[in-house]
Parts: C-alpha cells; structure tokens; sequence
DNA sequence: TCGGATT
C-alpha cells in the first residue's frame, strides 16, 4: 500500500491537526455565525499523529501497544457546567466512541473544562476535529484536536505568567519562553472592553514538565527585553479554579437560566441541530440527544466571553471585607470576583475595592443604584473600573 | 480614588 507523503496530507487537508491554529479549519456551517468579541488569542504547535501509520484502522506499534494517536482528541474549553452525558452525546453524535472521559477535579468534581474522546474510527476524530472544533457552547469556543500520547512526563507542564509589558504580543512571549522548550499552547488575556489591549497576564503550556521548569528558574522575577518591570512565572492553576462563592454564584446563575432561557435560545438550538442533520444526515439525529444539548447551547452567545465587567468601589471603611462587597452587588445579578485592596503591612482596607460582573445590564443597574449609597457613615462611591489611573 | 489577574 501506497502512502502519501506526510507533508502532502499536512498541506492539503486543513483538518489534519497536525499544525492547528484555534480559529483554523473551522466548517464552513459556522462561518455565519454571530462572532462574540475574542478576548484571547491562541495557537497550538503541532501535536497531531506522527503520520508513520495506515489512514485508516486501528494501529499497533512494534511494541505491540494500541497507537491510538488518529483516534483519540482532546477538547478542550468545554463550558463549566457540561455534563459526561452532555460531552458523550455531542461527540457520539460523529460515530462510534471508543471511550470518552470529562476531566474533573478529584476533590470537588467540578469540570476541569477538558475530556477526551477516543473513537473506533479514525475516519470519525477527523470528522469531529472538522465538525465541532470551533463550536461555540454558552461563553466557550470549544477546541477539538488530537491528544499527544499520555505521559507522566507532560503534565503539570503549565505556566502562569504576569507582569507582562502590555505591548508584548503572544508572539514575542512565545520567543522569550521558547528557548526553554517546545510550546504546546499560549495566550495572552487581553481586556474586553478595549477589545485587545493585553491584561498583561498569560499562559504557557509546555511540551514537557522539566521544559516548564526551567522557564520558571529562568524567567521568574526577569526583565524582558526593554522591560520596566520584572515577570511573574509560575506553574497555572486548574482552569476555572475558584473562590467558593463565585463557584456557587455560577451554579446558581446557571440552574436558573436552564429554566428562564433567553431568546437565543432557540436560535442556537436550530443551530446545532442544522449542524449535526447537514454534517451526517438525519440517521444519526436523535432528539434526545439532541436536547440533552440544548440547555448548554443558548447561553450568552455574545455576551463578554472574558473576565467580565469590573467594577470599582470606593469609600470603603477600613475593616471592610469581601462579604460587604457580594453582599451589596450579589442581589443585582451574577458575581463572579470581589476584591477588597489592603495595606500589605496593616492589612486594613485602603478605601477601595473591585466586583466583577457577569452581565452588562446587571452591573450597569448595580452602578446606578449603589453610587451614592450610605454604607453606615460613608457614601460609596461606584463605577465601572477605568483602565488607567490618569495622574493630572 | 482604580489591584491583580488563572484560558
């Protein structure tokens, strides 16, 4: 059997997921779609099949183990509150699953907000990888590619870093980390207002653990190039890891609107349902399936798909602490993160803090109604949070 | 009187 040439499937099939881009090789059926502000850029290196096995079958290797690399994607992305039933049931939707697993955390069992999907088929990841990468469920765009082989040696090999100048782009980030390794993923967090002006925080994940390392010992506390100040490096934290409350404000904002639904709602249902019947004909649609969808796919679909509104609090008493900040901006909607800024050495409140909120409309009303507000002595002071303190 | 930040 004749096989072709790797670089000839690299260059010819944008699906192949050998050099994916997050917005690449996205079908054609969602290039109408509404586009939510992008409030974060990425690439992805290559990771896909090393292109040494047949197109098709399932692959065994000289040690006699299952290559399951044509075969086995990891998605990543996933909104918070999708289920395993949920991840299974739009991923079988493509063909006959080998197995599939959402990524939880051990303790609390929330979603790490990734899974993997091993099909039987190769012919199906492909599909998947065309179909539904670059879907967008609730605030997420879900991102479909194949897994790198499973190995001690490549977790944990994530970054967290900060202190970033602003001009900095991902770009030049991944050239000063990329002497420490092979970068698998990065991305700058940008504000979501001015619509891309870098936050000054990112990640980097590296192909390997000991690659991650290294950029810590050598990165940590540096200077870039021409830079004021020095950058923060540290392992990341899981993906949606959060206080307590903002996890259950969450859960409660997203139980409540599986019941209230907006009017995407059933825009976005017809969606995915014109999705799934286009791709693979209507043997393969079934409305069970179907609806067990439908609570995950009408959610903001352009709403802010970033950390949301800030919102600045001033006048605070000096023993003011988060519980007065969810207290007061709790009851006008979602909030996601209070903070109350202290004095380092005192550790009393300097006057001030910041909410963040979810929706728009919802911090726009807890602004007007909490500006002025009498907080036992003091009238507050509240606005949305400006992005530079103009010194006069 | 506008931080630190966690995809």
């Amino acid at each position: 059997i004749l096989e072709k040439p790797l670089w000839i499937k690299l260059s010819n099939t944008s699906s192949s997921g050998a050099t994916q881009t997050s917005h690449s090789g996205r079908p054609h059926t969602r290039t109408q779609q509404p586009k939510s502000i992008i409030s974060t850029m990425e690439t992805q290196v290559s990771n896909g099949p090393s292109g040494t096995s047949l197109p098709n079958g399932p692959v065994i290797s000289s040690n006699g183990a299952t290559d399951d690399s044509k075969t086995n994607l990891i998605v990543n992305y996933l909104p918070q509150n999708m289920t395993q039933e949920e991840f299974k049931s739009l991923f079988g939707s493509i063909g006959e699953i080998e197995s599939c697993k959402l990524v939880r955390d051990k303790i609390t069992g929330q979603s790490l907000g990734y899974g993997f999907v091993n099909y039987v088929d190769p012919n199906d990841a492909d599909k998947a990888i065309n179909t539904l990468n670059g879907l967008k469920l609730q605030t997420k765009t879900i991102k479909v590619s194949y897994a790198r082989p499973s190995s001690a040696s490549i977790r944990d090999a994530n970054l967290y870093v900060s202190g970033l100048p602003k001009t900095m782009s991902q770009k030049d980030m991944e050239q000063l980390f990329s002497q420490y390794g092979r970068i698998i993923t990065s991305r700058i967090l940008v504000d979501q207002v001015t619509a891309g002006i870098s936050r000054g925080v990112g990640f980097i994940r590296f192909d390997k653990r000991n690659e991650a390392e290294e950029a810590i010992k050598g990165l940590n506390g540096q200077k870039p190039l021409g830079a004021a100040e020095p950058i923060t490096v540290k392992f990341a934290n899981n993906p949606s890891q959060k206080t307590g409350q903002a996890l259950l404000t969450q859960l409660y904002q997203t139980a409540a609107r599986r019941y209230t639904g907006p009017l995407h709602h059933q825009t976005q249902r017809f969606r995915l349902d014109n999705l799934l019947n286009a791709s693979y004909g209507v043997k393969r649609f079934s409305p069970i399936t179907i609806d067990s969808m439908t609570s995950l796919a009408g959610v903001n679909l352009t709403g802010p798909t970033g950390a949301g509104w800030c919102i600045f609090v001033y006048n605070l008493s000096p023993e003011a602490d988060e519980s007065v900040l969810w207290q007061l901006f709790g009851p006008f909607g979602a909030v996601t993160n209070v903070k109350v800024i202290r004095d380092f050495t005192t550790n009393k409140c300097k006057g001030f803090g910041f909410v963040t909120m979810t929706n728009y409309d919802e911090a726009a009303m807890a602004i007007a109604s909490l500006n002025g507000y009498r907080l036992g002595d003091r009238v507050l002071q509240v606005s949305f949070k400006t992005s530079k303190q103009h010194k006069a």
